[in-house]
DNA sequence: GATGATAAAAATGTATGGATAAGAAAAAAA
DNA sequence: TTTTTTTCTTATCCATACATTTTTATCATC
């Protein structure tokens, strides 16, 4: 029936989907070339236009970004180390797929470090980081009005960003940074219905706060808070997709 | 004066340190080679023989190890990720320096975490994994007693790592890898007195015993008594080390 | 129709070559 | 002697080629 189309289905919107996304960098010769296939497939994954599952061959992406296998071998090498692609020696290269065991994982260990990023912050934030955190706090309620669903993802990463950075922790902010796509992906796959955007921003203005008035337990309960509803709601939205199926 | 000697000597002490640290993997064919080649080079790096700094040419590396270029460079990329290579493009790369500011930086996303590995792992733990733990504490004090430094570390490192696997987070362990790296490479370089062995050996206990008797708190408290106590040490060797020079 | 063996196709693993750019050495100028 | 410029070596980066392994497709058999 229809499996006997299927393969070329699936090859066919892949190479769709991928050109537009690479760009065509003539003009910026620093930037190695693996790093551009790099964040061409990160997004490609990310915002889920590879499937989970996908096998991702050397050969075939090289065709269709139009560069060689060799890039593509380490853009794909450093997406396995972040923890998106899973390879199997000698035979290839997936992506990788996401469980509710992973999401329980991360979960467990983001409200772990929330909690020490919002305390650090509170003790260590500079005078330009907190400008930078009401305007990111700005943006995203802003967001929630007026933007669409992309637009609040990203404003409200871009808001846990600020605080990470103002922790003032290179090792957690690399830490933490791995562990946001992974997040990233669980919501862009399963989170189609409206947020409580009104909670969200009433959690973000508490975090905010306690951050700016340099209330270190304060923040770091304001986090957990915050990590512990977005985890919940989480697997809500995953049980209840689960079930829809 | 032994300004122009300098680059000389480096090559040859390491080429003499590299080959006997490279196995002959001809009888295990299923490992890929650049597997081994970043085993190899990871160990070399743990272990101070490569210094900080020091840089890795890939034609150079792939002489040494008898292999070509190839593999060399995915070692490479994966150390650099795992924070022990930093790449500059176009350049190349070094052995990364360690600063005090790093050890900071591990120390303090550490000491969270490993409070969470304790917590979880008096929650989850295994009965076969308790077998292992125990084992593991007897083989550290055992090693305290009549093992050389080298011995002592490794079995340290051990049973942490039980710890850190019977907590069943598989996102958890993979980020307590990434920083014990980084904090066996400043034991190795800066710890040579003896440590306070018996006061590691009653901290390990009252984590063990908190463990096994499945008390989440107190063996976060414990867990959080034993490292910032390490760093407190390490942080104290550190200076010293420096003082000294 | 399902299962298993065999052969063809394709993909990975490793090696190597050419192009470009970074770095070192040598030469020229101050 | 020090600084600057130029030349030349060397290394990375990407592309490509070959060998081996894995996967897929085909066909015979139960």
């Amino acid at each position: 029936m229809s499996e006997q189309k299927k393969k070329k289905y699936n090859e066919k919107e892949f190479l769709s989907v991928i050109p537009e996304a690479m760009p065509a960098q003539d003009d910026q010769q620093s930037i190695p070339l693996r790093e551009t296939v790099f964040l061409t497939l990160r997004k490609l994954i990310l915002t889920g236009k590879l499937d989970p599952g996908e096998r991702l061959t050397e050969v075939r992406l090289g065709k269709i970004l139009g560069t060689s296998r060799t890039p593509i071998r380490e853009a794909i090498r450093k997406l396995e180390i972040e923890g998106l692609v899973t390879i199997t020696p000698g035979s290839g290269a997936r992506v990788a797929k996401i469980t509710e065991g992973d999401l329980q994982d991360v979960m467990e260990v983001r409200s772990t470090l929330d909690q020490l990023c919002a305390r650090l912050a509170s003790q260590r934030i500079s005078e330009e980081d907190k400008k930078e955190l009401i305007k990111a706090n700005e943006t995203f309620e802003y967001s929630t009005k007026f933007g669409n669903e992309q637009e609040i993802a990203e404003s409200d990463v871009h808001f846990h960003e600020v605080i990470t950075r103002a922790a003032g922790n290179r090792r957690l902010d690399q830490v933490m940074n791995g562990m946001a796509d992974t997040i990233y992906r669980f919501r862009y796959e399963y989170i189609r219905d409206d947020l409580h955007y009104e909670e969200l921003i009433m959690e973000h203005r508490a975090i905010c706060r306690a951050i700016l008035d340099r209330d270190p337990e304060q923040a770091a309960a304001a986090a957990k808070d915050h990590i512990d509803r977005q985890h919940e709601f989480i697997l809500g939205q995953l049980r209840k997709s689960k079930s829809e199926k």
